[in-house]
DNA sequence: TTGAAATTCGAACGACTGTTTGACACGGGG
DNA sequence: CCCCGTGTCAAACAGTCGTTCGAATTTCAA
């Protein structure tokens, strides 16, 4: 099952969710993915049936990844109270601000995804459904009364996916003025803290707020 | 002072603007610009000095409608309760999601902004301050206690200013599956609504926690 | 009206993009 | 041994990009 041709297929896909990562789908160029991977142009048309078609392998891998992860595990997330799902949601999130490995990898990923609407991935959420929207959709309709109209769920949920994501897909906008912020470890700590009182705050008040019966 | 070559130089603009609105600057084209306006490429290059220099007149102009837009008037906003301030901000980013005009443009421009990083922005804002950002600036000094962090502070303010721009840049992710919303007048009202009461709930939260001197 | 400056124009340049081509190397079954 | 399918490779293709060039045109003061 592990052919030889494997190895080409995963280094590509690996320097592919690097730089699209870094880039986003449109600015992230063969040639750059190709020279990280050590492999040929052509290899991407012959493996993948294209650009498109070796994003929708990364696509592919970033969900699995998303999948094992323990932090979004839905059994231990209904077990917890909501605001530490809350809490756990967002520093997941946060996570690429300090470090830089494979999970941060995806998780800037999904915030391209999040401002810049690849067809790719519209017609891949139309398919398979993205987790983290899952979660997050989840997570609102905890706080969100029973009675809540589906209008008010789904913006709420959108709302809730791009709380972290301003942070975290332009690390330039913080460290360079006039904010001139350092990334260092505490700082996301503080920033998961703050982001998670705002977010806690505002939708405990939509949960708060009366409706009771029309 | 209105020599023949400042209508080539408006239209040019005006092209420009909309084109950057819609698709971000580097996604934008000289050549669907200069085509737009009914102008030759070479005039970017001749009145502007090149793409960015362009890029720069429209920034200019947008910080001027800005700056002359009753809404986030700094008196008139300093009058009112902040609430109805944060109200205000709120209903003026979310304008270009029902209406096209000229001043949609701008919201959407900076929106494009907010997630892009231009370098020409950088520099645009390093020496003129950006009346959006002032205004989000002080309108969160009215929510968080006088010792909070400057830090906390500038947290917040991009906080805050992220909050609409979700929803503005890209609206197919609203109106396409698997949300399917229609944006018309009543739903950007109901969506103004929410989003004022999550941003003031989590804001108001902020400013009641304690901290009475450390 | 004349002449110099300002402006416009079509065409081309060089650099980039994703994709395709045709030749070449490898490796196991007939 | 031969052959054929699987991969790999350098090179070229067609397209777009921002910019530049030189000539043609327009503008406007002398």
């Amino acid at each position: 099952m592990t052919r030889p041709s494997d190895l080409t297929r995963q280094s590509l896909v690996a320097a592919a969710l690097a730089v699209f990562a870094e880039k986003g789908f449109e600015a992230g160029s063969i040639r750059e993915i190709t020279r990280r991977a050590k492999a040929n142009q052509a290899a991407v048309t012959y493996h993948f049936g294209g650009k498109e078609g070796l994003y929708r392998e990364v696509l592919r891998s970033a969900v699995a990844a998303f999948e094992e992860s323990a932090l979004v595990d839905e059994e231990t997330a209904a077990a917890l109270p909501r605001e530490e799902a809350l809490a756990r949601f967002v520093r997941q999130q946060l996570v690429p601000l300090a470090k830089r490995d494979q999970f941060s990898r995806y998780v800037r990923l999904f915030a391209w995804e999040h401002v810049s609407g690849t067809k790719v991935f519209r017609d891949f959420i139309a398919t398979e459904n993205l987790p983290i929207l899952s979660v997050a959709g989840r997570l609102v309709r905890r706080y969100l009364p029973a009675d809540a109209s589906p209008e008010e769920v789904a913006v709420t949920t959108v709302w809730l996916i791009n709380q972290p994501s301003a942070f975290v897909r332009d690390s330039e906008h913080l460290t360079g003025p006039p904010l001139n912020l350092t990334l260092d470890q505490a700082f996301v700590d503080r920033l998961a803290g703050t982001l998670t009182a705002l977010i806690d705050a505002g939708l405990s008040a939509r949960s708060a707020r009366g409706a009771p019966a029309s």
